[in-house]
DNA sequence: CCATTTTTTTAGATCAATCTAAATTATTAT
DNA sequence: ATAATAATTTAGATTGATCTAAAAAAATGG
C-alpha cells in the first residue's frame, strides 16, 4: 500500500510527464510538490525501489505500467470526489480541489465504486477532465486550445487546463462554463488576445493566457 | 491542527472516559489504540502539552473542555460519514466503520456542514448514536440496556452499544434494526439470556451479552 | 573547450510516531 | 508490612518524510 506522499508524487509525475510519456526531472518534481530537490531525489528512489517508476540519476523518472495505473486510480478518485462535491454538495468548481486532494487518499475500492454508481458513472469531472476507469485506464479527448482554434467558427468549451481558483472564478464571472458555445470574432496580433462571443450573445476580450487554458472542440 | 493520530487518541480517550468523566489509564488507551503503553505515554504527554487533556503520571488522563469538543467534532464527522455511506451509497450498517475511520479526518468545515445539509441534518447515525453539533456538543439520550428492561413491556430499539460487524450482521440476520419493537417474553435466570418477540411476531432467544449491547426506550 | 552556472545527488540532521527493554511506581495478597 | 505482581514511565532505537549544506555531474556560453 502506498503512503499519502507516495500517491501524491506518483500523481505529480503523471502530470509532469504528460500522461507517462516524458521523463520527469527532479527539480520540476520538487517544484510541483513544493519541497526541496533533495526530498524529491529520496522519493524517486523509493518509487523506483517499488517498481512504480524507472529512474536514472541526473536523467529523470518515467512511470512504469503499474506506476501509471496507480497514478490514474488516484486521479480517478480525485475526479469522482470533485464531481460529488459539485453535483451533490453544491460546491462551485473553484472550491473543490483542496478537499478532493484529501479525499483521493481514502482507501476503499467499494467506496469509490459505490460513489461512481451514485453519481451515475460520470465521464468527466467539473473541469471537463476525463475520469479514468477502475482499472486505471483513461480516454484522452482530442481537444484543442482555444488559442489554436480558427476564427469565425463555433466551438464548445470542453475543459479547463489550469484549474486554479482564480482562473475558474474569472471564467464564472464572464459566463464561461463547460459546454458553453464560443466564437472567435477577432485575433489581436499584438498580444495574442482574442475577442470572442459567448453563447452567441456577450462579446468580450480574453488574454492569450486565458485562451491557452481553455480546451474546445468543434 | 491535530494529526490523524492525535485525533484518534482524543476520540479513544473520549470513549474510554465515558464522555469525558473518568480518568483514562495508559494501558487501556494503548489497548484500544492497538499500540504499546510506551507509545500511549508519549501521546498523552503531547496532548497534555496542547492542553487537550490534563494528565498526571501513573494516574491517568482527563479531557479538557477543548479536548472534549475536539473529540466530539471528530465523532460528528465519523457519524455523518457513516450516515452518508448507508443512506446514499447503500452500505450496510456493518460495513461503514472502517471507511468512516478514514473519512473522519478530512479537514474542511465547509465539507462537513454541506454534508450535514445534504443528509437533512440527521440526529443519529446508522447505529442509533447521536450526532454532535458543529460546536462539539452532544445530546445524550436516556436509553437503557435491554438486559435491564422489565419483561412483558414493549420497547423500541434505539441504538447498539457494540458496533462490531459480527454483532451487526447477527442483528440483521435475526431481524433487529433501529426502531424495531421488542418485548421480553421471559428472562432465563440460569445465564441471563432472554426470550424476546420482535415486532410482535418472531420469537427468539438472545444471550445476555447481546441484550447488554442493545439500547432501548419505552 | 574549459570556466562558470545550474541541476542533481549525497551526507547528515530533525521530527513525529512508533517500538523494545529496562527502570520505576503502584497494587495486591499473604 | 513486605514481597511479588502489575501498570506505567523512561531511555534509546527505528522509520518515513522532511530539511540544509556540501559534493558531484551536466549544461552553457564566451
Amino acid at each position: 500500500m502506498l503512503s499519502f506522499t507516495e500517491e501524491n508524487y506518483l500523481k505529480a509525475i503523471y502530470h509532469l510527464s504528460s500522461g507517462g510519456i516524458d521523463p520527469v526531472l527532479t527539480n520540476d518534481l520538487a517544484d510541483t510538490m513544493k519541497t526541496k530537490p533533495a526530498s524529491a531525489t529520496d522519493m524517486v528512489k523509493r518509487l523506483a525501489a517499488k517498481k512504480l517508476i524507472s529512474y536514472q540519476k541526473y536523467y529523470g523518472a518515467n512511470l512504469t505500467a503499474k506506476g501509471k495505473s496507480d497514478a490514474l486510480i488516484v486521479i480517478r478518485k480525485h475526479r469522482l470526489w470533485e464531481t460529488f462535491l459539485v453535483q451533490k454538495l453544491d460546491f462551485t468548481w473553484d472550491e473543490v480541489h483542496e478537499v478532493a486532494e484529501q479525499l483521493e487518499h481514502i482507501q476503499s475500492k467499494t467506496l469509490i465504486e459505490k460513489l461512481d454508481a451514485f453519481l451515475g458513472f460520470p465521464k468527466t469531472d467539473p473541469h471537463g477532465h476525463p475520469i479514468p476507469d477502475a482499472t486505471g485506464k483513461i480516454k484522452e479527448m482530442k481537444q484543442v486550445n482555444l488559442s489554436e482554434f480558427p476564427a469565425k467558427k463555433k466551438c464548445v468549451v470542453r475543459a479547463v487546463k489550469n484549474g486554479s481558483p482564480s482562473f475558474l472564478q474569472y471564467l464564472s464571472k464572464i459566463g464561461i462554463r463547460i459546454g458553453v458555445l464560443l466564437n472567435i470574432v477577432d485575433k489581436i496580433d499584438f498580444d495574442g488576445s482574442l475577442e470572442i462571443s459567448i453563447d452567441n450573445k456577450k462579446r468580450i476580450f480574453i488574454s492569450r493566457e486565458a485562451a491557452e487554458n481553455l480546451l474546445v472542440t468543434e
